[in-house]
DNA sequence: ATGCCGTGGAAACCACGA
């Protein structure tokens, strides 16, 4: 089974780019962030179309968050990050497919740091971290997916020495996502390529992409008997270079039967 | 070492992203 997470800066102004990757790699589930849409302007149909159910949690302007699937059921378990009834952003989604647990989330950016905005995120990644911990104790196959807006170690930054006092590499930031994966989680790509410099984001300006001045943001955690079945991962980079496209690439794994 | 680009929404600029 494969499983993808996009950050697609937009779905319906993405929704070409977003359906000629679907056609081209067809991955069973699919996690999308930063749909920019409100709940009625997901393209449900043209999803439909391509073959994928979906649910989705969408908000005007900002953040929003999807879970499509094809072949699969999707049983909703939630659609939000429980701990704070008064955030409002729509940033995790969360469901059941072919017996996995799927979350699906969208870490807040957390720039300028420090700030308010750096505090939530913080706040977030704790929230997610708890929420993290129930997960692995349930015992059920479970992967947490999506844009964590944290590059966790330096190997993970095109210049380190550029990003130590920024949201996204700060070692708070840092230090939250160890103690998020030290409660048992696989670091996907990491366990697959320890040693590789592997990127998810290029800045749409300064010729990023053509420079692979990137960042590692987007990741799969994995519990162990999860972890246990991990067949294949990478990053569809190639999506970058398409016109009208995202300025973060797919990122995929391959998860063997049971 | 910076939103220089891109998106969405409201208004012909602004917020936000990483």
């Amino acid at each position: 089974m494969k499983i993808a997470t996009y950050n697609v800066n937009g779905v319906n102004g993405r929704l070409p780019v977003l359906l000629r990757w679907l056609g081209e790699t067809k991955p069973d589930v699919v996690c999308l962030q930063e749909l920019k849409a409100p709940e009625e302007k997901f393209p449900e149909q043209a999803i439909q179309d391509a073959g994928y159910a979906a649910i989705w949690h969408g908000q005007k302007s900002w953040n929003g968050v999807a879970i499509l699937a094809r072949n699969h059921g999707i049983s909703e378990v939630c659609r939000v990050l429980p701990g704070d009834p008064e955030d409002l952003h729509s940033r995790y989604i969360e469901a059941v497919i072919n017996g996995i647990v799927v979350g699906c989330l969208y870490l807040p950016n957390g720039n300028p740091a420090p700030g308010p905005k750096f505090d939530y995120k913080l706040r977030w990644f704790e929230r997610l971290t708890l929420h993290a911990a129930e997960l692995l104790a349930s015992g059920k196959p479970t992967v947490l997916t999506g844009d964590y807006n944290v590059m966790p170690a330096e190997i993970d930054v095109y210049k380190p020495e550029r990003w130590v006092d920024d949201a996204l590499f700060r070692p708070e930031v840092r230090a939250a996502f160890k103690t998020l994966a030290a409660q048992g989680w696989t670091d996907a790509i990491r366990k697959l390529y320890p040693e590789e410099k592997i990127y998810t984001f290029w800045d749409y300006f300064r010729n990023a992409y053509g420079r692979d001045a990137g960042l590692r943001i987007d990741h799969f955690l994995l519990s162990p008997n999860l972890s246990s079945r991990l067949t294949g991962a990478n990053v569809d980079r190639h999506v970058r270079g398409w016109e009208k496209t995202s300025d973060h690439a797919p990122v995929w794994i391959e998860l063997a039967d049971e």
